[in-house]
DNA sequence: ACCTGAACACCGTTCAAGT
DNA sequence: ACCTGAACACCGTTCAAGT
């Protein structure tokens, strides 16, 4: 019996294989997951998971469904507004870049795994959300139409946005983990073909997430007030 | 030897081996795609393939490949703009957009590969098209900042915008092909939880893909206009 | 030159068996 | 009740061997 750096803790459960998993996919990535793997950091064989989990696939959605809980715990995002629909969905969007930022690994599978409905759209896919969201948009004089306009058009923003800057994030880690991409002459090699890009790459290399981010988002805001009919 | 359905023609290449990895995978879906599937599908054995990739990921980044490509070969793109910026990046925006519909299973795949550099942004992930889209907005008056963050906003509204269309679709398809999701009784009583959401779920079901996409893609043509410096 | 058989080192998952 | 050993049906991939 080894008591080595596995957390062999007080006997399994679901919570904690779960949250085994998520700290797993963060620090070894989605594709070392394997069940065995898991197993073995959790100081068990890899059968024994299957006592509180029916797959590897329930497991991912497990992990899933427990990042999108931590929007509930996060003390910034309101489940009901306070100072207008703005801030609102302000404070919301902030609330799901947190979650993608602090798991960057795993936000991708929160983008990517079917949702429960058709007519669920990640990120935001908790019906509790989607209920908050829909709730505050009209009490708040959106039209029904307008509110499920709105509902979309957040969401489209908040994928395209953060799954994009965390590919980004996560590239450059992965550069520097010796994935493959280019070394730098061949970079410049392969940049000769293409001036105009050549001449912008300093540019292109820029990290402006923060005021892209913020940038749309107010856009967005600006949008969407032209859908509200009644104001206050 | 057996001479059924299989496409067993004059022996292989990469060319014909990726072709049929991109229809295998809209016929079937990435995860039955294996190197012994695709193989049999061929008429020829698995070990077979790796004479002209050396993996399955390398067939994968192929077959993203191929499907970008098609791009070039789309009558409706032009490659430097002719009727101004907004025209280009219209005509460009439509043939992603036809790219993500013929391939609804691969499209995930090309927003989720590992581009080459860390500033290359799924969909628009080819060097030659970067290029192309810089080129052009500079040449119409965004200054080198402009068109880069041009670049941006348009990877992530299409991003967003697409890879969601494209699992709505898929989505319904998925249940109409059994997967879980819940059957519509359990879905009420699921719903019966939640009001708002159940008083709407109507509209929500609704598919307005099409007016999504344009009212987005012409609120973003407005929001770059404001980005241009010089006008003609 | 091009394809294959056999094998290696893995997977997810099942189930009878242990404690 | 909870965990494991052994096994099944797969994977991707390698390589010596066939034609």
């Amino acid at each position: 019996m080894s008591m080595g750096t596995v957390a062999e803790g007080p006997g399994l459960s679901r919570e904690r294989i779960v949250r085994s998993a998520l700290a797993f996919i963060e620090e070894r990535g989605l594709k070392e997951l394997t069940m065995r793997e898991l197993g073995g950091s959790l100081g068990v064989e890899a059968m024994s998971l299957y006592r509180y989990l029916p797959s590897r696939e329930a497991l991912l959605d497990a992990v899933v469904e427990h990042v999108v809980d931590d929007l509930y715990g996060d003390p910034g995002v309101l489940l009901t507004p306070r100072d207008g629909w703005q801030d609102f969905l302000v404070r919301l969007a902030h609330g799901v870049r947190r979650i993608a930022r602090t798991y960057p690994q795993t936000f991708p599978l929160v983008a990517s795994r079917p949702p429960a409905a058709p007519w669920v759209r990640p990120p935001l896919r908790s019906l509790r959300w989607i209920e908050a969201f829909l709730a505050a948009l009209t009490g708040a004089g959106f039209s029904d139409r307008a509110a499920v306009d709105a509902y979309r058009a957040f969401s489209s923003f908040l994928l395209g946005h953060l799954l994009l800057e965390v590919a980004a994030r996560g590239a450059d880690i992965a550069v520097a983990g010796g994935e493959q991409a280019l070394g730098p002459q061949a970079q410049a090699q392969v940049l000769a073909s293409y001036p105009v890009l050549q001449r912008m790459s300093g540019l292109m290399a820029q990290d402006r997430a923060d005021v892209e981010f913020e940038e749309s988002l107010e856009n967005l805001l600006d949008r969407l007030d032209r859908l509200v009919a009644v104001r206050a």
